[in-house]
DNA sequence: CAAGTAACCAACTGGTTAGTTAGTTAGCGC
DNA sequence: GCGCTAACTAACTAACCAGTTGGTTACTTG
């Protein structure tokens, strides 16, 4: 099915038709334009312009503007495969091992942008297309798995505070390290600060960090409210609550 | 230049002409049009549809689709002044004050998903619609006030950490809370959970009541790694960076 | 080198959609 | 009860935009 052109090597210069190479082009230009405008602000002209190509090489590859923007979906979330070196972590201290996993994943966002972009447009549209994705899905159980290794070791040796869900723990991690930078257009704006730019990133990370240990390590007992002692029942007695 | 039929009561029947009922069944199918579809994938023939007026008169009260979006943007912030019952919590002893300001933050999201959307929404846009409002900016200086008041008085009788930042606190506070239910479709997809059921709402809830005091009632001086001392500090050695 | 195939393109199409035009009619002030 | 203003409407328009048609040309294969 490929056409790839003199693919065993041989003359150097480019041949003029070269299918592989203007799919990468294709796929380059729609990523920028779902990333920088949403799936409903995309528009395919604007693709085919920016890939330097016909408009219509888009369809006979991809079979539609959707299509196209799975594909790209996909392709960013599957990136986060380099999440996978999650697993270097698993063997660290718990606690040394647990500040790199937090500081990894904030690092990993803030080299992404991408990734931000399209997971909020994904919500947006109710994560309607991401589940048709069939390969997504699998790239969370092992970096669920090490926070629960984690977790464990570092309850076990008394560094970390026991009745955590990983699930939640491993949604508080990434909400840290994700509202920043997703909303950072109307919190920049709003607090009069550019919360991305390197010296803020810094800080902030920082923080993030030292949250995450900061409440691992608190001791549970000592901390609870008078009457709780014990987490996660499934509905508190709620002496918070205003109303 | 309002047109209220018969203001002065008398008559009990609606009137067949009535401008402010118009305008507020115009605003209000527009949230949900807004809310649900996103700037861009909103219809104005569906906005004038659902309100059940003729779409031209959409352009009578509101210039433009756009300038209705930032109608509904705006009020839909403002209604953020509720939030000002922070101030309710100003006067509460400060682990207790915190407590109920995290839960109410939490509560207040879980409440109002349409805010959640249209912050969304909005930093898809990078912020340039909020941008030309007026009023939202102010609406978050006492809340930040609150959070100032209440972390110096915890630091002062000794229960809160030192060196915590109002605004990073304040973006964890509501990273926390947001995220979740932001990012609910695409995470409820991968953890195979209903994360906005009402009972793990509930369980999130706490998790992230207890994420935030733990960390503010936690130890800085012990938490902190055998060489950092002072936190906030603009480049840290970043012991935890794994590359 | 002939013939087939896939890469590639210009121009078009038909449905959609924000916004307009050119009015009609309800209700109020006098 | 007349005239004015504002509420309200039906039908239209111009631009836009995803997707198609009907090709031409480069490259491969036999």
């Amino acid at each position: 099915m490929e056409h790839s052109p003199r693919p065993q090597g041989g003359s150097r210069h480019k041949p003029v038709r070269n299918s592989e190479a203007s799919q990468a082009k294709i796929l380059e230009a729609a990523r920028a334009e779902f990333v920088t405008h949403g799936l409903t602000g995309a528009r395919v002209d604007r693709i085919a312009d920016q890939a330097g190509v016909n408009k219509n090489l888009i369809y006979h590859y991809f079979k539609s503007k959707e299509e196209l923007y799975l594909r790209i979906l996909e392709g960013i979330y599957s990136d986060m495969r380099e999440h996978q070196r999650d697993l270097e972590v698993r063997d660290l201290p718990p606690i040394e091992g647990m500040r790199a996993l937090v500081a990894h994943t904030f690092d990993h966002f803030v080299a992404t942008p991408e990734l931000i972009r399209l997971m909020s447009i994904e919500n947006i549209h109710y994560a309607h297309y991401l589940k048709q994705s069939k390969v997504v899905k699998s790239l969370y159980i092992p970096l669920l798995q090490t926070l629960k290794t984690l977790l464990a070791r570092g309850q076990q040796e008394g560094s970390f505070r026991a009745n955590v869900d990983p699930v939640d723990l491993y949604l508080s991690i990434s909400a840290l390290a994700y509202f920043h930078l997703s909303n950072r257009y109307t919190l920049s704006w709003i607090f009069n600060q550019k919360l991305d730019s390197p010296k803020r990133l810094a800080e902030r990370r920082a923080h993030v960090v030292e949250m995450v240990l900061g409440y691992l390590q608190g001791d549970s007992a000592a901390l609870a409210g008078s009457k709780q002692t014990t987490r996660r029942s499934s509905r508190p007695k709620d002496r918070s609550r205003l109303e």
